[in-house]
DNA sequence: AGTTAAATCGTAATCATTCCTAATAAGAGA
DNA sequence: TCTCTTATTAGGAATGATTACGATTTAACT
């Protein structure tokens, strides 16, 4: 997934473009971080001080839905970063301090299907947490 | 962990006996589920009709504090069950219908600690959702 | 340029969780 | 058992993130 893709998936789906989503998608894309709703209302003032909280979070469901972002709950809040669907799946460490990411390439989903059969299993969620190199 | 060892760590900390906490210590350890807050005041009702919200709270931190209870977050509000951690090391699968669990042995961060040296773990989460075969 | 529906702003409402204060009760000691 | 101290609790207010809403603006299409 990069901004191109984004905002094309957008125009597939039948919604407009506006320089508001394409900052806001290109703001997520220069972070490889999770980032809250009011951090990403902060990175968008120089270009749109007024922008609005409903805005931010309608653009971000929007996202989400056609998964462009995805999400996390962190100290309470919910989190978004831009997806890493284009690559193979995959999950993440990430630093408690500076929301940063670093790629884990194992999935333990493999070694589970086995252990869990009948039963109907439509997610899971496997996230390292610590503190990166300079937040350490 | 169970309901008496849990009432002697709250006495070993210097806390109260109190009727409502073994009360909810017990509707805990019954459940072999996720609940969230109001859930669980809900199960106090018939014993206690009156109990605060401020109590549920007060003391679900507290015992999470003391690790009796463990947590996430399931459809943006947090839920709790009684600890598995009398047993070894494990992860669940959780019913996104009626929060029931069930154990999943396998545990991925084995693999990942070669994968992520130089960065300092605190933590690690792996959750499977799906359905049980009640709710399919 | 005109039309239409989506997008946005500003603000109000919602909902889970936390905070606050006065009243109550557990535990310790006499 | 009585008293004292301090934790605990009820009830309601406050907080903070998220959502909903009506009026206005704007993108996309003709
Ligand atoms: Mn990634
Ligand atoms: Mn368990
Ligand atoms: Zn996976
Ligand atoms: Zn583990």
């Amino acid at each position: 997934m990069n901004v191109s893709e984004a905002i094309q998936l957008l125009k597939d789906h039948g919604y407009k473009y506006t320089g508001k989503r394409v900052d806001m998608l290109e703001f997520l894309s220069e972070h490889d971080k999770y980032m809250s709703a009011k951090e990403i209302l902060e990175g968008m003032k120089d270009t749109y001080p007024n922008m609005s909280f409903d805005t931010i979070y309608r653009n971000l469901a929007l996202f989400e839905e056609l998964e462009i972002v995805e999400t996390t709950e962190l100290f309470g809040e919910k989190h978004f970063r831009f997806s890493c669907t284009h690559e193979e799946h995959h999950h993440h460490f990430i630093c408690l301090q500076c929301g940063k990411t670093r790629k884990v390439e194992i999935c333990p989903m493999d070694h589970v299907r086995n252990e869990l059969q009948g039963y109907s299993i439509s997610g899971h969620k496997f996230e390292v947490y610590g503190y990166c190199n300079k937040c350490h």
